[in-house]
DNA sequence: CGAGCGCATGATATCGTTATCATGCTTTCC
DNA sequence: GGAAAGCATGATAACGATATCATGCGCTCG
């Protein structure tokens, strides 16, 4: 910068300010510099910069998992919107482990970024302790959870479970069964579980433990589990999977044993995409706002970023029941 | 740090060497710093460390889109090998834009980040003049390229379309097409194409223009493609799709048309994904390391941020055709 | 027993920006 | 016409670490 600054026969103050904004210097001038710039190939560093202005424009977010598809919209939303505020995304995933989440916390807020964004809602003490120290927005997207670090956007997965278990009623079923991963860690499929059990009990209808399914992984998690349920609770007429890819497994095994969906069995996903609804039969699911979330969630931490906004908020991006062949 | 530094009855100098090799300081005076360090909550700033010292963890990513699955398990090898060595990992995506493309590494290079990873094979000449004088290591994946700019890490995509093309000749059938989104300014799709379309011209089979067919993105992407190859190209006995989606939206159709694959028409994809391995029928696909790309592209940016290795690598992580019912 | 060496620690300059205040020049307006 | 105000630019001091060289101390070894 001194040297662009030497060239262009200024001080690096003034290159330093064409840089930042165009206007602050004379137009003649402002050409020259930008000229010289690119004639040396001149790229500022911005670590300086930071580290002068106190600022950066680097927000993180931490996920559990970057394989499964299910946060790709959410990113690309996030993404999207930094990029139109010139701001820069660093992304790491914690699985369910929240001390790998405050070892991840403790490096970004090293790192100075000037937000984050989580999508566990559960966190160690020290991670708060951290976040609260760096005086840093902080936005959660994965649950409307009850007492935040500071601001939400997200929809409340036990009102998920409860839509589920009264569409299921309302379309006649009377024995319902519940398909997951392993809910211990797993905050949000615990909570949709309450939702659906708490509902469904309401009504009167009572969910056997053979109808609460835990499996792994994978389509052939979802094989097992409806092989499990067609054997352990035969009279089950609907289920309600939580992962496209359990759901999916599940309606691929009902298509080789010749398995009537809905006629013999209802199934259901927590959360839509476009291969559910495109499947043979067409599969119920619910949808969230994936993209928005992450665009609101990103739009947050930049407008607290830049200081036009302060304060917490909560904000519930809701959530739809789509009523498809499958159920 | 001088805080700290007082507190502990020592020099900011003292602070900083423990805090990066504990055994550079004497041990109770290790032990003293690191209570004093969480009593008081300090948080060591990484920005004004890099400006020192002028190095940084951060490794930038440039993917087409961070919408689609494809690319999640090469992050997640590239994530995953970052974090065991202490790298951050940046990620934006491009489209096809090398405009956008070379926006972006300007502001990585900005950054300073000590490497980038391209998923994208064609850039500006300005990106290159840029990376070039950055000095940083780069390293492609996105396909075996000639030229390369320094390191690449990839399968060769004109080779898997031969191998597909193979694949069928080999398995009997006699006339083939090709699914795909547009592929103008998608160099690996056009190779898988070329390398297709040329493999079958060698074995004395000549592909129509009505069997090369382009689509929008989706599952009824892949349906419109069906029909329209049945209906233009009725001879046509295989199918390669280029993206699991188009494959799974081909036979939701031949399911809702009850078209028998493969005996009415066979399908085949140019990249495995669990779902195609448990649809039904299961579908033929190549498969590629995607995982293994992600830690061995991370791995060359490390090693040479590291300076433990230099000079350009081209490693052909290679790929399988994986033969399931479909074809 | 003394020269020399190694190890732990400190002092100081520096990395490349930006913040802040200072400066000089032009403009404005009574 | 001159004082005040506004604008463009410059000089200088941070920002918070690390690199480098200096220092002092104990230890080894002939």
């Amino acid at each position: 910068m001194k040297v662009v600054g030497s060239l262009a026969g200024v001080s690096a103050m003034t290159v330093s300010r064409a840089l930042r904004d165009p206007t602050s210097v004379s137009k003649p001038l402002f050409e020259k510099i930008k000229k010289v710039i690119d004639e040396v190939g001149y790229v500022p560093n911005l670590v300086a910069g930071s580290l002068s202005s106190d600022r950066t424009t680097q927000v993180a977010l931490i996920v559990p998992s970057l394989r499964t598809a299910i946060h790709a919209e959410m990113i690309q939303g996030i993404s999207d919107l930094l990029r139109r505020h010139g701001f820069q995304l660093m992304i790491s995933d914690c699985g369910n482990s929240m001390e790998l989440e405050e070892t991840l916390i403790r490096t970004y807020v090293a790192q100075r970024v000037c937000g984050v964004i989580l999508h566990n809602t559960r966190h160690s003490e020290s991670a708060l302790r951290i976040l609260a120290n760096a005086g840093i927005p902080v936005v959660e997207t994965g649950d409307l959870t009850k007492k935040p670090i500071e601001s939400v956007v997200s929809y409340s997965n036990y009102a998920t479970g409860q839509a589920m278990a009264r569409h299921f009623i309302d379309a006649g079923y009377r024995s319902m069964a519940f398909v997951s991963l392993p809910v211990e860690n797993r905050e949000r499929i615990a909570n949709t579980r309450r939702g659906y059990v708490a509902a469904l009990k309401r009504a009167g209808i009572s969910v056997a433990g053979e109808q609460l399914v835990e499996v792994t992984t994978g389509l052939e998690g979802g094989a097992r589990a409806l092989q499990q349920i067609l054997t352990h609770a035969p009279r089950t007429e609907a289920i309600f999977f939580s992962g496209d890819v359990l759901c999916m497994g599940a309606l691929f095994e009902c298509q080789r044993r010749g398995i009537k969906v809905p006629k013999r069995i209802a199934l259901a996903n927590s959360d839509d995409s476009e291969l559910l609804a495109g499947a043979v039969p067409a599969v119920t699911a619910i949808r969230y706002p994936r993209y928005e979330i992450g665009v609101q969630a990103a739009q947050l931490v930049v407008d607290r970023a830049m200081k036009t906004e302060s304060g917490a908020v909560v904000r519930d991006v809701g959530f739809t029941v789509v009523r498809r062949e499958s159920s």
